[in-house]
RNA sequence: GGGCGCGUCGCAUAGCUGGAUAUUGCACCGGCCUCCUAAGCCGGGUUCCGUGGGUUCAAAUCCUGCCGCGCCCGCCA
């Protein structure tokens, strides 16, 4: 088996930056040279976005006035004038680029890990009324993609789910198992043409218990005793009525669970759950109401509900007013939310939250709360809905994908595919292959769409199987192992040498030296579809690399040439682990 | 009515702290396995970047009017 020496396990920072770091003493002495005055061009200095031209780009548009001359020569004027150690720079029409050297990129390659503190990651956060559906797979995904990216930088990271353990939601559901039988369910989904379809799923407890979930919400829609006995629940469960919430849990945990299962095929799981009630039970939502009042935006209706008037802070529209407290005197679930913020700072230096847009007024609200209490502003994510080509999906109505099917389906069409090409293995593999096929690929055509970009659901969209999709990935993935199998052990402590690279292989290192700036910047910019695009990329350099680099040939092992394999196919695997897709060894 | 977001080739998608021929995938056409996995690689695109103005040496990117789509504006969660 190959080793890499240790200098190659990796993880550097900010190589783009250490570039530009390198480059500004020799640039400012070049822009003197040529008599321009100032240090404005230094944010203009900036990756080049042109790959091909090289990695920092200089326009030159501004200089012409100042030097009496046209782009071209003022790029040409500073090109000739700069002298750099760790690259060149060539003037190409009104821009001077700058391409780093092999020599210094392998450098960047052995950069060591940098420890970054900590996150609390807060996503999903589902309500445990039902199993998960597509809709709601799009906060996970992205969430646990954040969580992986976080962690592949080094940040220490803490996933938490919010468990909503009163209120409505599992109000209803508590009412509904502990008032309808089974008779009674299929009769009222019968009637509001709610379909029970039978699915291998059908007996987890998520998919058995949203019946009675439905048919309750069916039911309370005709027969207003069924509302009174609901708000009767919700109440006790506000009060911190111990009963009640054991009563709910023995609803919603079975629930809980079954989604668990399904987010744990999926690859997320969690750190710690912290429920809702909690907040009410140790009394800390009682203090911040109070500490509320005190607040210079505070109004008390005439009911006697407390809110926050908001319309000085640059809240607009219909209502500018956060309730916090009721009339009845009771919180609500921002009051408690509230609560939850303060007690997620005391775990965190930094917290994250991953919300759908419909929350975006609500999470406004709660900031500017929270800054009233001065208890500081978790940093937020929205992502945009996933909607069904003909509409909404409500788990209420039952008019959703299930996560469970999709993944299912997902599971049994790479099947086919995997069944096709690897006649040879046995059946027990291809099942095992297929499943993270199907698993990686569900994940990553969630992941690689930005976030702000609303999603119709499609199943051939959401089960493609091509080139720009997890598979494609794994498959590099796979083909660096197999190679890395082949070639047996081998010695590689003799290191890289840089000098006489194919193209394809320059490309791919310096594809890889950047690896760090790509998950940095998809982390600070809020973006991992990026980061996905960069692995998507980083899989076609090696894919070029290993169509006219031979790292075996004719039974000989070209060992700079499995150095480079190995590096790749380590920065593949690390890369797979940070957006969630599995990098199996074999497919 | 107001707020926020989105609108890029037939479809999907990147770029949007202004700069070089607007990225990538699907679909469509053609080529590449007597050597490491062809789920691969190579080649093939006249896109008024929703639309009308404006700012600029330079606009998909900034400002503004309009159109279309989504989300929100509960003493619900």
């Amino acid at each position: 088996m190959a080793v890499l020496p240790p200098c190659y396990v990796i993880l550097g920072v900010d190589q783009m930056q250490a570039l530009i770091d390198a480059v500004i003493i020799p640039m400012e002495a070049a822009m003197n040279s040529v008599g321009i005055q100032g240090d404005f061009w230094k944010k203009m200095l900036s990756r080049s976005k042109e790959a091909s031209q090289g990695d920092l780009a200089l326009p030159c548009f501004p200089f012409a006035k100042q030097l009496g001359c046209s782009p071209d020569a003022a790029a040409q004027q500073i090109a000739n004038a700069l002298e750099l150690d760790v690259g060149e720079a060539v003037a190409v029409g009104p821009y001077v680029n700058i391409r780093a050297s092999m020599d210094w990129l392998v450098t960047q390659l052995s950069k060591t890990p940098e420890s970054k503190g900590s996150i609390l990651i807060e996503h999903t956060s589902a309500n445990p009324n039902g199993p998960f559906h597509v809709g709601r797979a799009r906060n996970a995904v992205l969430g646990d993609t954040f969580v992986r990216m976080y962690r592949a930088a080094g940040y220490d990271v803490t996933s938490e789910y919010y468990v909503d353990d009163m209120g409505k939601q599992v109000g209803i559901l508590c009412w509904a198992l502990e008032n309808l039988d089974e008779d009674q369910v299929h009769n009222l989904l019968a009637e509001g043409e709610i379909p029970i379809e039978e699915s291998p799923h059908s007996a987890k407890e998520d998919h058995a218990r949203v019946l009675w979930y439905q048919a309750a919400n069916l039911l309370k829609a005709k027969d207003s005793a069924v509302d009174a006995g609901v708000t009767e629940l919700v109440q006790k469960s506000e009060e911190a009525d111990e009963d009640i919430l054991a009563r709910f849990e023995a609803a919603y945990q079975p629930v809980l669970d079954g989604m668990l299962v399904t987010l744990g095929r999926m690859g997320i799981a969690f750190d710690s759950f912290t429920k809702e009630s909690k907040f009410i039970v140790d009394g800390s939502v009682e203090i911040l109401m109070d500490q509320l009042q005190s607040s210079e935006l505070h109004g008390v209706a005439e009911n006697g509900a407390h809110y926050l008037e908001l319309e000085s802070k640059g809240v607009k529209g219909k209502s500018t007013q956060f309730y916090y407290r009721r009339g009845d005197g009771s919180s609500l679930y921002a009051t408690r939310d509230l609560a939850y913020h303060q007690h997620k700072w005391t775990r965190s230096v930094r917290l994250l939250n991953i919300l759908g847009e419909d929350h975006k007024l609500q999470s406004k609200q709660v900031c500017i709360a929270l800054d009233e209490l001065d208890i500081k502003s978790p940093e937020v994510v929205f992502y945009a809905f996933t909607k069904l080509a003909d509409g909404k999906m409500s788990t209420r109505r039952g008019n959703v994908v299930f996560m469970d099917d999709l993944l299912d389906e997902a599971q049994s069409r790479a099947l086919e595919t995997v069944r096709e090409i690897r006649a040879d293995l046995p059946e027990e593999k291809l099942m095992k292959i297929s499943e993270a096929v199907g698993v990686s690929a569900t994940r990553f055509n969630i992941a690689r769409i930005s976030p702000e970009k609303g999603i119709t659901f499609r199943w051939a969209d959401a089960l493609s199987l091509e080139a720009d999709s997890a598979p494609f990935i794994m498959y590099s993935h796979a083909r660096a192992c197999s190679i890395q199998r082949k070639a047996g052990e081998v010695d590689l402590s003799v290191g890289l040498d840089v000098t006489g690279l194919s193209g394809t292989a320059a490309d791919l290192i310096r594809r890889m030296a950047y690896m760090n700036d790509e998950l940095q910047s998809a982390i600070d910019s809020a973006a991992p579809h990026n980061f996905c695009a960069w692995l998507s990329a980083l899989a076609v350099d090696y894919n070029r690399f290993y169509r006219d680099n031979y790292v075996i040939e004719e039974g000989v092992v070209n060992v700079q040439n499995l150095i480079l394999s190995e590096l790749a196919r380590d920065h593949l695997r690390r890369g797979c682990e940070a957006v969630g897709i599995i990098p199996i060894e074999e497919m």
